[in-house]
DNA sequence: CTTGACCCTGTAGTGACTACAGGGTCCATG
DNA sequence: CATGGACCCTGTAGTCACTACAGGGTCAAG
């Protein structure tokens, strides 16, 4: 039974101490068992839910997103439809978002290469403004 | 003179009536005229604030960056070197988030190709606990 | 015994809106 | 002239996923 204190179950998975305190009080990781003094206590269980989260969280998918994976990934024995559909709704909204940001970078290399020399005739304000 | 409320404002510019008053209490938009009931009176002055504002939201700008670009914009005598510069640092963000969301589509591609039946041998489920 | 790194709770702030709640006003129709 | 519905007002709270304190307690090394 080695137990770790939540600094170190920060550094084991790159996660801030304070945002596995709001994961703990969000519902995402369950409370863990307390020192004498009142310290959180992790062990292995946590540190791979918590690794599965930061893995879900790296990949873009929301919080309840990661609820649900978590919830279906206790139960082997389910089928996995509602992960498949889950990971490709948010690669069809990371889709999406290339798209719209692939636009805006499109507008702005129009208007970057400004060779003015006072806002009057500058392209970036002429952009916004006409 | 022929002012317009806050509702037709909206029309005329795609911007929201609730977003229109969020951005006076910021600062972004200047108070306008009232009615004797109270209600807010625009002219055009608001209108061109305005529609410079939604292009630049469009364009994806921060509200901290459109609020100095329209500093610049009512003074066409400065240099416009601070516009180019925050339009290609905005570019470079742009880019930088591209890059980031490839990144998922590429990961999340991998996964999403899953043929298994259960949880036990799903992809998805795979990908975010090994 | 002191120092500094860690831990605790609870609250408030971030960006850019959005959604009410609880009222007041305007105007066209009956 | 009354009434109904569309509009307007203020102010507050909620969204998402954290992050940043404030104000304390605990632990281990020197
Ligand atoms: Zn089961
Ligand atoms: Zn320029
Ligand atoms: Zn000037
Ligand atoms: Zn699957």
């Amino acid at each position: 039974m080695k137990a770790f204190t939540i600094g170190q179950l920060g550094d084991r998975t790159g996660v801030n101490v304070e945002t596995i305190r709001y994961y703990e009080k969000i519902g995402l990781l369950p409370e863990p068992a307390r020192s004498a003094a009142g310290y959180r206590q992790y062990g292995d269980d946590h540190l791979r839910r918590l690794h599965f989260i930061r893995r879900g969280r790296d990949l873009g998918f929301s919080i309840e997103a990661i609820r649900a994976l978590l919830r279906l990934a206790t139960h082997p024995d389910y089928p996995c439809q509602d992960a498949d559909r889950l990971a490709a709704e948010h690669l069809a909204e990371v889709e999406r978002k290339i798209a719209e940001l692939e636009r805006l970078r499109h507008a702005l290399g129009e208007m970057v290469n400004c060779r003015a020399h006072t806002v009057a005739e500058c392209r970036i304000i002429d952009a916004l403004a006409s």
